[in-house]
RNA sequence: GCGGACGUGGCGAAACUGGUAGACGCAAGGGACUUAAAAUCCCUCGGCCGCGAGGCUGUACGGGUUCGAGCCCCGUCGUCCGCACCA
């Protein structure tokens, strides 16, 4: 009987609506069933979703359905991170609102989402920038004002004159604009900040907890809150000629304190300050630094440039005087803005001493040799033991940490120095000079300072009329908005007028999905019930932002009684990119990308041509990149999942890449899951009456069994490596499994199988539809129809496997000869030692390589190996 | 410079805890069916030698440990990622 294939566009269709009107993936907050949730990075509502996106969705939604068939009472959510400039750009390029084209994008996106037929519980969908999300942050904001967690200083800010806003430390990449990589200038600004360096220790050690996340991304949260042990030592100034008399510098190598020739000062430290009022060359000097700050070509050319001021500072240890230059490598954000400068020890310092001729002294030797540091810093390892010259600390022939520990107990012991734990992490400044974001729930009064708006009178609503596009603040530019009476005092007051980072929005909506409908940012029990995040997912770019603002976060709304928990993410997962070819055509001298729509590939003896489609023009074949506009090789999900289905489109992306690798499309890879899927259809279509008749259960001998038992190892497999987020591995059991199945179902079609394999075959059959469910959820919903059940798989509980199928009673091992494979021995699993080695004994290649002798050693290896060493 | 990950056929990749290297897929080649094409089915597919059975060799490179190494250890080379005047 022919079976018509399948075809994905009417059933991928029938399935979403009854899913929906079935309410399939809603969430009861009341079910007694365990908890699992499941959540991808939320989009910025661009307007399309792009193959990243697909992949990532298709990911989690394998969970999701793995989860919810094994009992799990899954939340899968999704949402929209909405406010950011995009929109504010889109406004003033096409003249329309922010808000509508933010809306019309998420609609857009919305509808493309459904089509792929994803398990999420549409019912606590929000925006970040529906107003009831920004009232419930603005909320948050007044909590957090209130336990002291944020604050408003005046700061040096990183400002970005393309996108005229500021950006935090996080957003500036080498000198440059994360968004606009427009290079950076400083600018001083009253700006909110969140406390998040108070938290500094705590995210860092509670980084040893989290051991569901990637080693990489810990790793990197690590670097960025950059915790160092150091100790803070006071360098007297010798002829004191102002206010300050002392330099503190912070160090990490006190032990190195013998080799120290001089102090180098930041050019803001506030001694270089005062100096500069009365010397107007250090000025000139001064000037030039903050002139090239930290922009990019300044890091390039990283020239070590100094100023001596004419001052000495006495040695802690020594009797000798060091001089105290301006240096315009010293940082003042990191630790105190001063250094000794031990050029023996440390190369940069060495730089500077060879080219301002300071003296080079070292502190310590390798063991056995003395030749003195010349043009070379001597910077071993800490691990690695040294001898010291001088031995002013106790310091003998020891490690260089042992020494670092010894000298800081001791400089504290003297009262000389203070350890302290120093961190690069700085707090978050949060306030943007943009329109489409949360505003800032402050009224700034003459009398009365900076005061939070009352909570009853949020929110505070983002002025509908605006104009954007001029340089500034467009709250600001606002005619009425920002005039407000003083909520303390009652007099004239001015609203704050700048709005939040849009990371604040991502960094709590994880709890907000728990209880979307309440009337504060979130329902506490319920909140702290479903956290922490089972399986998180989203790109590895978020490694270090979003998701240590997250971990801060947390703990925020912990301390103001929001959540009570730590750690929002238990598990989290970086996907890889998904990439693509490139194309480029050669026209009127110039190189122009080509769209791999409008590209014809053809393979002649093993060399593959690119051909355009419409002018018959060949192309070159170009690297394999990132998915992007600009190169032109984009794959739309609309085609993609018009041409073939949705679930061709999830399958793919579950096949033969890792999903932390990047997987790269190939028309050629769809086109093989999609065969696969035909495949599927036309087995069980052809066998479904036969198996229709059939009962379902294990077969009992022979070939029965063997279905069975393969059936059974993959549904047992399959669980383990959907656990382990190994779909690649998943996915190449279930081509297994379909292809031993081939063969016996063609003979139940037939009529040549028995009862007792046509039994088997419809409980493979079923196990199958049930293992690739997750991953293609409307097909199986049809096969599962196919071979006559009545509820949906959706709503089935995961298969047991039977763990006497998994186990074979025969097994074969392989039998070497000095540790090469020359053949095999099929044995009882149970075999016992003895049976197994006189077996192995009497096999005729044994028995003629070892030609009648008795081998050195017979290594029998239970139930895996024989190795017969002659 | 510091930190991390990785290196396996023509390609994407598997290989449990040190135990048959290359499962599964893609591409390619050959064949069947067809008036023809599509679709489908069958066979081959790391390299070298051999008619064949089979043998040798092979997981970036050089060593080592082991009965046995893709996996462990030492060294070298290469690729990718993150951080970086961080004291």
């Amino acid at each position: 009987m022919a079976v018509e294939r399948y075809n994905p566009k009417q059933a991928e269709k029938r399935w979403q609506r009854r899913w929906e009107e079935e309410r399939t993936y809603e969430t009861d907050n009341e079910s007694p069933k365990p908890k699992y949730y499941v959540l991808e990075m939320f989009p910025y509502p661009s307007g399309r979703i792009h193959m990243g996106h697909v992949r990532n969705y298709a990911l989690g939604d394998v969970v999701a359905r793995y989860k919810r068939a094994r009992g799990f009472n899954v939340l899968h959510p999704m949402g929209w991170d909405a406010f950011g400039m995009p929109a504010e750009n889109a406004a003033i390029q096409n003249n329309i609102h922010p808000r509508d084209w933010t809306y019309a994008n998420i609609d857009a996106m919305r509808k493309q989402l459904k089509s792929m037929g994803l398990s999420l519980d549409w019912s606590r969908e929000f925006a970040t920038c529906d107003v009831d999300y920004y009232k419930q942050q603005q909320a948050l904001f007044l909590d957090f004002l209130a336990a002291g967690l944020i604050y408003r200083r005046n700061s040096k800010v990183n400002w970005d004159p393309v996108d005229m806003t500021v950006l935090a430390n996080e957003q500036v990449i080498d000198g440059r604009g994360w968004r606009s990589g427009a290079v950076v200038e400083q600018r001083e600004l009253t700006q909110w900040f969140f406390r998040i360096s108070d938290f500094a220790e705590d995210l860092d050690a509670s980084l040893d907890t989290l051991d569901g996340w990637p080693e990489k991304v810990r790793t990197m949260q690590r670097n960025w809150i950059g915790k160092s042990r150091g100790i803070e030592i006071p360098f007297p100034l010798v002829k004191p000629q102002g206010e300050i008399d002392t330099v503190h510098c912070f160090s990490t190598r006190p032990d190195t304190m013998h080799g120290a020739s001089f102090i180098a000062i930041s050019p803001d430290h506030p001694l270089s300050l005062e100096l500069e009022a009365r010397n107007a060359d250090l000025a000139a000097f001064n000037a030039e630094c903050r002139r090239i700050g930290t922009s990019e070509e300044a890091l390039e050319k990283a020239e070590k440039r100094g100023f001596d001021t004419g001052l000495k500072v006495r040695h802690p240890t020594e009797d000798r005087d060091l001089p105290v230059w301006v240096g315009n490598f010293v940082l003042m954000s990191y630790g105190t803005g001063a250094v000794f400068g031990c050029p023996a020890h440390d190369q940069r310092d060495l730089d500077f001493a060879r080219k301002y001729d300071l003296p080079v002294r070292n502190a310590f030797y390798l063991v056995g040799d003395r030749t003195p540091v010349l043009d070379e810093a001597l910077v071993p390892a800490k691990s690695e033991t040294v001898v010291y010259v001088d031995h002013f600390a106790g310091l003998t022939e020891m490690t260089g940490q042992e020494a670092i520990d010894r000298t800081i107990a001791w400089f504290e012991n003297k009262n000389l120095g203070n350890g302290i734990t120093r961190y690069r992490l700085r707090d978050w400044g949060l306030s943007r000079q943009r329109y489409w974001g949360a505003p800032i729930p402050v009224i700034h009064c003459d009398d009365c300072g900076a005061v939070p708006v009352p909570a009853a009178d949020l929110p505070v609503e983002l002025p509908a009329d605006v104009t954007l596009g001029k340089p500034g603040n467009p709250l600001d530019h606002h005619p009425t908005w920002k005039h407000v009476g003083c909520p303390a005092c009652g007099k004239a007051a001015r609203r704050e007028t700048d709005t939040m980072d849009t990371f604040v929005d991502s960094s709590w909506y994880f709890a907000r999905f728990t209880a979307p409908w309440h009337d504060a940012p979130t329902e506490s029990a319920v909140a702290s019930a479903w956290l922490p995040v089972d399986q998180y997912i989203g790109g590895i770019e978020h490694a270090i932002l979003h998701l240590l603002y997250s971990r801060f976060f947390t703990r925020a709304m912990r301390q103001t009684g929001h959540l009570d928990l730590k750690e929002p993410f238990r598990g989290l997962f970086t996907q890889g990119m998904v990439v693509h070819e490139t194309y480029r055509a050669e026209r009127n001298g110039k190189s122009e990308w080509i769209a791999p729509a409008d590209v014809v590939i053809e393979e002649k003896e093993g060399q593959r041509q690119a051909r355009h489609v419409g002018t018959g023009e060949p192309l070159l074949i170009g690297s394999i990149e990132k998915m992007s506009k600009s190169k032109k090789n984009v794959v739309d999900p609309d085609d993609i999942i018009d041409g073939y289905g949705a679930d061709t489109a999830r399958f793919f992306m579950l096949s033969d890449s890792p999903p932390d690798r990047d997987v790269i499309w190939s028309e050629a890879g769809v086109e093989g899951a999609h065969r696969f899927v035909q495949r599927i259809w036309r087995l069980i279509g052809e066998a479904s009456e036969s198996l229709k008749a059939a009962e379902a259960r294990a077969g009992s001998e022979g070939r029965a069994l063997e279905v069975s038992r393969a059936s059974h190892k993959t549904v047992k497999a399959v669980g383990e490596d959907i656990e382990k987020l190994a779909f690649n591995k998943a996915v190449a059991r279930l081509y297994e499994l379909v292809n031993t199945l081939a063969a016996p179902l063609s003979d139940v079609v037939a009529g040549k199988a028995d009862a007792d394999l046509a039994a088997a075959c419809k409980q493979a059959a079923g196990h199958l539809v049930q293992l690739f469910a997750p991953m293609m959820p409307h097909f199986a919903e049809e096969c599962w129809n196919l071979l006559g059940n009545d509820g949906m798989v959706a709503t089935t509980p995961w298969p047991e496997h039977d763990p006497a199928l998994v186990i074979d009673d025969q097994i074969v091992m392989p039998v070497q000869i000095n540790g090469k494979k020359r053949g095999d021995l099929t044995i009882d699993r149970d075999a016992d030692q003895s049976a197994v080695q006189q077996a192995v004994l009497s096999l005729d290649f044994v028995q003629s390589a070892l030609g009648g002798n008795v081998p050195r050693k017979l290594i029998v290896v239970p139930r895996r190996i024989v190795n017969v060493v002659i």
